[in-house]
DNA sequence: TTACCTTGATATAACGTTATAGCATATGTC
DNA sequence: GACATATGCTATAACGTTATATCAAGGTAA
């Protein structure tokens, strides 16, 4: 135990050569049942665990992949992470996890060591602010990529979600409690996302001819989501009802209301997206747009392995729905009851 | 572009050997001006990019370090992890981050798999059920290990907190207020870490002579805590005060006391553990055990740091105090007032 | 018998680096 | 001019695997 194990460790104590031990544990080649047994057991003997760097170094085979994330501490990423880990873990892949925390000079360096690494996949939100550069070094140093949520170079598949389409019904289930001034809460910069997202929630708008669309900004945890729901009400206090970029910063938005005596679903309406955890622990429990985590997870690690396994089949783009789950932060408009 | 780039490619574009190339790019051996220049001008050129895997085989050095923590999704966990990376990327490192989700076969698994690729180093919040073989593992394999919070072999470095220490402060501390039952909530094994926190809340009731220690738990959620909290309360109306295991749980428990009507910090007082973001964002404000989550991380860092570069020294354990911070979740007992 | 196939192993080369040693050529010293 | 030393580069081997080719021994068919 005093010296790392190896092949040749092992090819000594279980007398014979290199090439066959290294066929035996891995079942190729033409050995027979006795040497195997051997082999095996010397392998056990010696607490021997195959040097994957060396294997793939010659094979050209990767079972390790990574996932390069915007925001590690939203508990919507942790649970996708989840969904993937169990997948890829169960195929024999090592998933590992970087936070670029949005910063597009950080996410450079960690895709560089990246791929000098020789990762042979990737999962990837990428940052605001990505430059061609970086698209262009995936490219060239053929990484099978995947990006998921925000869909921004056409060479990569990619997973996301529907979401236009969800703050389209977000907005429309306002308007069908009465309300006639909603605005849009969250995200600070035009990320492909929220201009979807946005994009959603102003053509529902102005098919129900409302036509004075609000965006306010908003980082996306609880703590902001207090501060600019504070700022949005002092400077627009005629507003009935919000539609958010994500769960936190309604959170946030419900406390602020909540500071200042007034009850969410009552006189201001709030609808979230992503459906965290806390959504239903909270009180009172956010009405907001639900996706599944676990099956974009599921979704995000299948397209990943077919990608490594089919290296030249066409672009793929899967979105998912998200869907309108009711609590108690979304009611009637006060103004409608009243007029 | 077609070929992934060697050295070799860089090599004859350069029209100089392969050594040479190697030398020039890291700067080693005796190479002219001229010739580096013309080396690091072909390298760009190609986008050249050192393979890790065949150079970490060959010199046996290592940048590559994981991080297997319990429990991403933990806010608390995600500020900790980023004041590791930030060190660590600093010193040319890639820290990749696994999740066990306290699962000790996904663990095993994960560090099995970990030792195979090669990791040069490894920062461990181990698993509540992690065996003695784990533990021989990464020893028989000389992976240099610093354990985080749950401090459980004595062979490994380890960074971790005051719990019993800093408990006592904070059951002192409503004490102090006038409260007569305080009960624990929080945690659901025996890990080392509750038991500690659990002895510090135990020996202060004691010295106070207050003998009726109430230990309840509960998974460290916010739902959880919201539950567990409930739960309690129907068992043990009387109690006046709680000292959580964490700033989830205590959070949690706070809206378990506004569901039922009761304000927190003056029917009930609350201490929680972490001081994580959220905490100074709740309504009302949460009083809490504050520990630095960044600085946690920058000490884990130079520990490992320490451990890499000099394999042989002893072992050392380094304990941060948690400081007490008060907000909104404690204030005077009422019974004291009364009486 | 000869020719051919199957079985079970091994020898050898290669993956892309870096460490070591070696070999010219230029520079300095007496 | 002879010798030592410094400078700049290269040849070679090695890290721990796996892929490919090869080889000996035994079995089968004509």
């Amino acid at each position: 135990m005093v010296q790392k194990p190896t092949l040749e460790t092992v090819a000594k104590l279980a007398g014979v050569s290199i090439p066959t031990v290294s066929q035996a544990l891995r079942g190729t080649g033409r050995i027979s049942e006795e040497t195997r047994r051997k082999v095996v057991s010397a392998a056990q003997q010696l607490h021997y665990l195959t040097d994957q760097k060396a294997a793939s170094m010659r094979s050209g085979e990767n079972r390790e992949v990574g996932f390069v994330i915007n925001q590690l501490s939203n508990p919507f990423n942790a649970e996708v992470i989840s969904g993937v880990v169990d997948l890829l873990e169960a195929e024999g892949y090592l998933v590992s996890i970087l936070d670029t925390r949005d910063d597009a000079n950080r996410q450079r360096q960690q895709l560089e060591s990246f791929i000098r690494h020789g990762r042979g996949g990737l999962l990837w939100v990428p940052t605001v602010g990505t430059d061609d550069t970086t698209y262009s070094l995936l490219r060239a140093h053929r990484v099978p990529t995947v990006t998921f949520l925000r869909n921004v170079s056409p060479s990569f598949d990619h997973v996301g979600i529907r979401n236009a389409e969800a703050t389209y019904q977000a907005t429309q289930h306002l308007i069908n409690l009465g309300h006639k001034t909603v605005a849009y809460l969250g995200g600070t910069q035009m990320t492909l996302v929220r201009r979807d997202r946005i994009s959603g929630y102003q053509k529902c708008l102005s098919d129900n001819s409302l036509c004075r669309p609000l965006v306010w900004d908003s980082e996306d945890t609880r703590l902001e989501g207090l501060n600019s729901m504070n700022t949005l009400l002092k400077a627009h206090p005629e507003i009935s009802a919000i539609v958010c970029n994500g769960d936190m910063v309604a959170l946030g938005a419900c406390l602020a209301l909540q500071r200042i005596g007034l009850v969410p679903g009552r006189e201001v309406s709030v609808v979230g997206f992503d459906d965290i955890q806390d959504a239903e622990a909270a009180t009172p429990r956010l009405t907001t747009m639900a996706v599944s985590p676990v099956k974009l997870g599921r979704k995000l690690a299948q397209v990943l392995l077919a990608r490594i396994r089919e290296p030249d089949m066409p672009v793929t783009v899967s979105e998912v729905s998200a869907e309108l789950l009711i609590r108690e932060t979304t009611g009637p408009s006060q103004n409608a009851v009243a007029s």
